[in-house]
DNA sequence: TTGTATGCGTTATCAA
DNA sequence: TTGATAACGCATACAA
């Protein structure tokens, strides 16, 4: 039994102001039926001894925690997914715990050790969603940019409408077709980018997907290779990358290889990232606002938490944002 | 009182297994002095009912709850500060507790009740400081990239000498002088930066900072700003940005206006982000290593919360990564 | 080698 | 309107 802690508790605040610790517990927590002078009295006590209620001692008894724990699986947009859960778990008075999980690492199972009301899983693994099926009597999951499974439903950015729209808007540039680089293998983001892609191909040639994952570096190298299937004779003049970062990368590579962007090749990214308005030539792509999937995933968990059984959650259609990157093909031939 | 809970506790698994709770508590924290084949019943107990550890009963016994505190104020490279934090933070078998604090927002009381082993207060503004101050018996708290206070040690990335070193290169590559865009004011990594680009042009003019902040958008309207003031006659050929982000606002800024960078005026960044090295041109920048940083205050704080006192942690100096993006002043007139 | 008893700080039930 | 008292699930001193 370790020495009585040196913070004060309920029971110092109860003998301060002559009450039980009872009665300090029915003010701390707004219950009626206290006469006003008294909670009065238990107030100043509270405020003499600088009292803060033991979260601990509470979530043990309530059995919920105010806890909202976040497994995440790092990706391209995972910091405006999380500036908006935190914010929609901020205004909800509770509190993220946020676990950073390399696929396959056990850090999922520390989070499980504690008492969360709730899981926002975060682009997942399969493994990750494995780890959490294996609870027992789990609380209510939420998938955020991932599938939707057993466990629970899913709300992800529009990622499928992003590629379809800014492959239509090459196409519709004069391009024969669009080139892609890919994002991180195995992620929900990239297969459905992928396929957007693929639908709005339609017909037209559909090239191999160029391995890409995320950041310049990996675009630089994606772009790399284009560049030599250029000069090998393909028809690359449009190019989808995955996302904002790579094609970045994929600009610095056509220009290293003297290929003007905008002129002989075109490019677009997906995701808005602030950046892209702002770089020479600004960058076409497609807001999926992830920062409003992020809310929406936590509104949903919330409400799940709380018992009203939360409707699904719509999420804002992709928008286009058509820049200089990409111009039309004829006009450069 | 709450129903029993559907999850197993340890009583559950003792009677399981035939022995005490107590015996289960010996096995679950690995204590000596259990028989191998009442140790291995006991196991055989916990994996037939999924017992798992009941972190909150824990924390309220022995005062310690393995969470790490963040308070966090979003600033130009807080992303990567808290992936070194997180990094390190996992590694010692902790959870990362995060609240994302806007100046003066009362978010900070929260994770205030929660029981936390130690707090890490990253970029902090004097009011957070203050309420961590109001703290009676606070854990241990390190300040990370803000000054040292009587709460705690700091860490901090190497601002002032990142800019000194770039304000440095420009001098040397035969500009009259500097101007500055400043990062977010009342910051402690603005003011270090703007000190040591002070620093450096002793002797020269020291012209006046431009507001900044951070961010492309924030970028582009400082360079605006100094687009005008070098139509109006002032010597501006040389920019030190207070951060990558506002560099790359700038470049554009610049490129709006026709005064080709490098060229006429050259630019340099703080932080080297990913995508400093992939613009086009590519952006001169220093690297102050923010991951580490975050590590080293990690560590500095699990040393304290073990009871270790910490050995102040040395942070690596800004290195320069010279790039295209600042030229020779000589060379170009 | 194992079990019993006690307390961590709070909320909830019930009686006063 | 208030106060005893019993949990919550676990770790620890101590007894067996």
């Amino acid at each position: 039994m370790p020495a009585r802690s040196g913070t004060p508790g309920m029971i110092d605040v109860a003998r301060l102001a002559g009450v039980s610790h009872q009665t300090v517990s029915r003010v701390v927590n707004g219950h009626p039926g206290v006469r006003p002078e008294t909670a009065e009295r238990v107030r100043a006590a509270i405020t003499r001894l600088g009292y803060r209620p033991n979260a601990t001692a509470r979530a043990l008894v309530t059995r919920r925690s105010g806890l909202i724990g976040a497994l995440l699986v790092p990706g391209p947009d995972t910091d405006l997914l999380v500036a908006g859960i935190e914010r929609e778990v901020r205004a909800a008075g509770r509190t993220l715990l946020l676990a950073a999980v390399a696929p396959g690492d056990p850090a999922a199972e520390r989070l499980l050790d504690r008492v969360v009301d709730g899981y926002l899983a975060i682009a997942p693994t399969p493994a990750l969603l494995g780890v959490l099926g294996a609870l027992a009597d789990p609380p209510p999951i939420v998938v955020v940019d991932g599938p939707a499974t057993p466990l629970g439903p899913a709300v992800a950015p529009d990622h499928r409408g992003a590629a379809r729209a800014l492959t239509r808007h090459l196409l519709g540039r004069g391009h024969r077709t669009v080139h892609h680089v890919a994002g991180i293998p195995g992620t929900h983001g990239a297969a459905e980018r992928e396929a957007g892609w693929r639908a709005a191909l339609a017909g037209a040639a559909v090239p191999v997907p160029v391995p890409g994952g995320t950041g310049p570096a990996a675009g630089r190298a994606a772009g790399r290779l284009l560049t030599a299937r250029r000069a090998a004779g393909e028809d690359v003049t449009a190019v989808l990358a995955a996302d904002d970062t790579l094609a970045l990368g994929l600009l610095r590579a056509f220009a290293d290889a003297g290929l003007a962007v905008p002129g002989r090749v075109h490019v677009a990214g997906i995701g808005d990232r602030p950046e892209a308005a702002h770089l020479v030539p600004a960058l076409t792509t497609a807001d999926t606002a992830p920062r409003a999937v992020g809310e929406r995933a936590a509104r949903l968990l919330l409400e799940r938490v709380e018992g009203r059984d939360g409707a699904p959650q719509d999420v804002p259609a992709a928008t286009l944002r058509p820049r200089a990157s990409t111009g039309s093909a004829t006009g450069h031939w």
